[in-house]
DNA sequence: GCAAGGTC
């Protein structure tokens, strides 16, 4: 029987796509990857039986980067990132091994076009909704694979990356040379994360020209009953005169009845919601749970992989022609917090969906089973409970109100008042914050009756700035101009919080920094373009002709590359223009940071920069020395690098964490070759430096590959050994006063063997013993003075849990040999000669 | 160290 391989776009659909074809008849099992299942069944297919064998990918196989060397930040010129530089595809996640596994699968291709000598083997499934019938359709009618669909994602791809690199490297480089407090570690640029920024820094400009206006307003009161009375708008509803509204005062005021010229009453409706989708989950989440898009996101992927929830990413607000809306209906007819509402619906029969838009992704957010706040917790509860209470409401019924007004005449003038009663709520019972609000009723009356006036009066009032915008109205406004997609317009607003570009502030409201407002205006000094949303979609329509086969893909990206690497070349040399502003809110490095260590060329105090990229700064040799990120740096006793003379500062992630002694000048210029940029002393192979890791050295990290466990000699009197690669961290000999690694290694493990001196009050060696000689992985009495464990770190990526191997001594090391570096040298000396450069 | 866009 031949074989028929099917490869969806991700796991969740190849599981769905094969049940339906298989009718719920396949086998699967999990793929060599661990994340991508195979499922096989016997079919038909062009007519003959086969085994179908049907997987996925997992998001892109194969991303675009430039060649290693390009990425050399200091050796290549940003502008030749727009032709010269070689891109290559790589694996999109190597971890994936997602090649591999279709390699395996795909073992039969090779064989599969030889055998058929011309004929087409590879099709295309074209669908727009995972239903029986349209995934049936697809089947029955296979296309081919589109080229020029492939070419166009492959231009996008290079001129997005080609262009954000080359401007996002030169500001960087640019700026972060000039200014020493701009608090941010990357100046990035982008197609969608610069016009995202441009939005705010235009509501940012607007409110700064503001000028707020006086206007008066004349507001009357009649009296309806004896003890009631009835506010009502004037028609005119401002002026921005003075004299004016003084004049229609005077005359209205003179009148004391106010005459009723017409009375209506209609009824309305407040539709109910479409079907939803990301983009309003994501603005509700911000404007009514103050739940951030990124942190929306997070916890709606987490509810679908527990299967409460429907797949969470699709623009689609139309629920697909057969979909089962009263299934998820039903399984909602038991929660303690709308059982009535959805009981009712149930049996008084639900309402239609309104018929919203298909984009041909993912049927609507919808809930896929019941759950209370105790099993989810609170926040995803929050999420959880307004997907299924909006649900609710595109099945119920429009929500039915009287709207009833009443127009009068005040002398010359007219007034009028409204006034809304709810007929039926409708959805609002369920989504009550959509209600319509309750309102006094109006008194029945017709034309020509009159009313007392008990009052008339001018208000002076200001025309008041519009606010900074909010979450989701930035949303609204990159989804109205193609600024990202559903699963991408979290991620550019999060690019732009963390690169310091605007700050989220009460309300979910985007402020941009002046960092922010800088650049924008610098871009609208220079090349406005580079701001607005309208280059994305230029760029855009020319990719679509690719796709379409309109346009020729070498073309378009000739022709694009060449119009921006016109523009850089334009900004590059127009870049006095965005210094000027940069002058006028942030400091020459040489007037920033606290004087701190002594460079090693002049030996005057170099200064140190706290604000992101923290650095430290010569302004004599006019230098700059990077430090590593995400923790403090303090002098280290005045102590100098025997290489350079510069004066050593200690780096430390926090009293849980590790700290190191690092030289400024070393971590940015390695003096040995098998040193790389940014290490600190503890990975330092001077063989003779006492601060360095041949000296400081114990043995092989018991948990990564390529570790040292470094002592870590500033750590006393609670002493700790740390791996200088990754995050083990070894608590030891607590009180001992004096910890040394010494010359001797231990015969068993080839660790260095640790001298360690205790007071007598605190000693805990047996015996009367204050000193003792010994390796920490085989000593039987150092054995149960060591703890192993992980340093607290910044990033919750490497803080997984406890180690695997953790528990006193059972942690086994040698002292690494497989490298010179760590190996202790016969001839110190001899062997420093051999690791200059 | 960089883009955007997929999915996990």
């Amino acid at each position: 029987m031949k074989t028929v391989l099917m490869v969806a776009e991700k796991p969740s659909l190849a599981q769905s796509i094969a049940k339906i074809l298989s009718r719920g008849s396949m086998s699967s099992h999990k793929g060599l990857n661990g994340t991508c299942s195979v499922h096989e069944y016997t079919g038909t297919f062009a007519g003959q039986a086969v085994r179908f064998k049907m997987t996925s990918v997992c998001g892109h196989v194969m991303t675009l980067d430039f060649l290693g060397k390009y990425n050399k930040w200091d050796k290549v010129d940003p502008a030749e990132l727009f032709s010269q530089a070689p891109t290559e595809k790589k694996e999109a996640n190597p971890k994936l091994n997602m090649v591999k596994f279709l390699q395996v699968l795909d073992a039969v291709l090779p064989v599969m076009n030889q055998a058929h000598g011309g004929e087409k083997t590879v099709f295309r499934a074209r669908f727009s909704s995972i239903t029986d019938t349209d995934i049936c359709n697809a089947m029955a009618r296979l296309g081919e694979p589109d080229h020029n669909e492939a070419l166009s994602v492959d231009a996008r791809q290079e001129l997005d990356l080609r262009i954000g690199c080359a401007f996002t490297r030169f500001q960087t480089k640019y700026f972060q040379g000039k200014y020493g407090n701009l608090d941010s570690s990357l100046i990035s640029f982008g197609p969608c994360q610069t016009p995202t920024l441009g939005f705010c820094v235009e509501r940012h400009d607007k409110i700064q020209s503001f000028k707020p206006e006086t206007y008066w307003v004349l507001q009357a009161k009649v009296n309806t009953d004896k003890d009631r009375s009835l506010l009502l708008d004037w028609d005119r509803v401002r002026v921005f005169d003075r004299e004016i509204a003084q004049m229609f005062l005077n005359m209205t005021k003179l009148e004391k009845e106010a005459q009723v010229e017409a009375t209506s009453r209609k009824e309305k409706a407040k539709q109910r919601p479409l079907a939803l989708n990301t983009v309003e989950m994501l603005r509700v989440a911000s404007s009514s749970l103050g739940m951030g898009p990124q942190h929306a996101m997070q916890t709606a992927e987490r509810l679908y992989t527990q299967g409460y929830i429907s797949y969470p990413r699709t623009e689609t607000t139309h629920y697909p022609e057969n979909f089962d809306l009263k299934g998820p209906l039903r399984q909602q007819a038991n929660h303690p917090a709308w059982a009535d509402t959805v009981k009712r619906l149930l049996a008084e029969g639900i309402n239609r969906p309104r018929k919203g838009h298909d984009a041909g992704d993912h049927p609507p957010i919808t809930p896929m089973r019941s759950a209370t706040e105790a099993e989810l917790g609170s926040e995803a509860w929050r999420l959880y409970e307004y997907i299924t209470r909006h649900f609710i409401a595109t099945v119920s019924y429009d929500c039915k109100y009287l709207q009833s007004s009443i127009s009068f005449r005040i002398g010359p003038e007219h007034f009028c008042c409204t006034g809304k009663t709810v007929i039926s709520p409708g959805f609002t019972e369920i989504m009550p914050w959509q209600s319509v609000p309750l309102e006094e009723s109006l008194p029945t009356c017709q034309r020509g009756d009159t009313f007392a006036v008990s009052e008339v009066k001018m208000l002076e009032k200001q025309t008041s700035p519009p606010d900074y915008l909010t979450e989701a109205e930035l949303i609204t406004l990159m989804e109205k101009h193609g600024i990202g997609t559903d699963a991408s317009i979290p991620v550019h607003i999060n690019n732009i919080c963390q690169r310091n570009y605007v700050v989220v502030e009460s309300g979910r409201r985007l402020k941009p920094t002046n960092l922010g407002i800088v650049l924008v205006h610098g871009y609208y000094k220079i090349d406005a373009e580079l701001v607005l949303p309208t280059i994305r979609s230029a760029v855009e329509k020319q990719l679509n002709l690719i796709a379409q086969g309109k346009a020729d893909y070498r073309q378009v990206l000739g022709h694009t590359l060449d119009v921006f690497k016109r523009k850089f070349h334009y900004f590059v040399d127009s870049i006095a223009g965005m210094d000027e502003l940069m002058e006028v809110s942030f400091s020459p490095l040489a007037a920033t940071g606290k004087p701190l260590s002594r460079c090693g060329k002049c030996h005057r105090f170099m200064k140190y920069i706290q604000a992101k990229p923290s650095r430290l700064h010569c302004s004599h040799c006019d230098e700059t020395y990077t430090l590593p990120q995400n923790g403090t740096i303090k002098l280290y006793k005045e102590l100098r690098c025997p290489l350079d003379d510069f004066e050593l500062v200690l780096w430390s992630s926090g009293s849980r964490g590790k700290s190191y002694p690092l030289c400024p000048y070393c971590s940015n210029h390695p003096p040995f070759r098998d040193m790389k940029k940014g290490m600190g002393c503890n990975e330092c192979t001077h063989p003779t430096c006492q601060h360095s890791l041949s000296m400081l050295g114990i043995g092989q990290c018991v948990e990564c590959e390529s570790g040292v466990l470094v002592l870590d000699p500033t750590s006393g009197p609670k002493w700790k050994v740390a791996c200088n690669k990754c995050n083990v961290v070894a608590h030891c000999f607590e009180n001992a006063h004096r910890v040394r690694v010494s010359a001797d290694t231990c015969s068993a493990c080839e660790a260095a063997l640790l001298d360690v001196d205790f007071n007598k009050a605190k000693s805990p060696l047996p015996g009367d013993e204050t000193q003792h000689t010994g390796c920490v992985f085989c000593d039987p009495i150092f054995q149960e003075l060591v703890e192993l464990k992980h340093a607290a770190s910044c990033h919750p990526m490497h803080r997984g849990g406890p180690g695997r191997r953790q528990g006193r001594g059972r942690a086994r090391g040698r002292r690494p040999t497989g490298k010179p570096s760590a190996r202790r040298p016969k001839d110190k000396m001899s062997a420093l000669a051999a690791y200059f450069v």
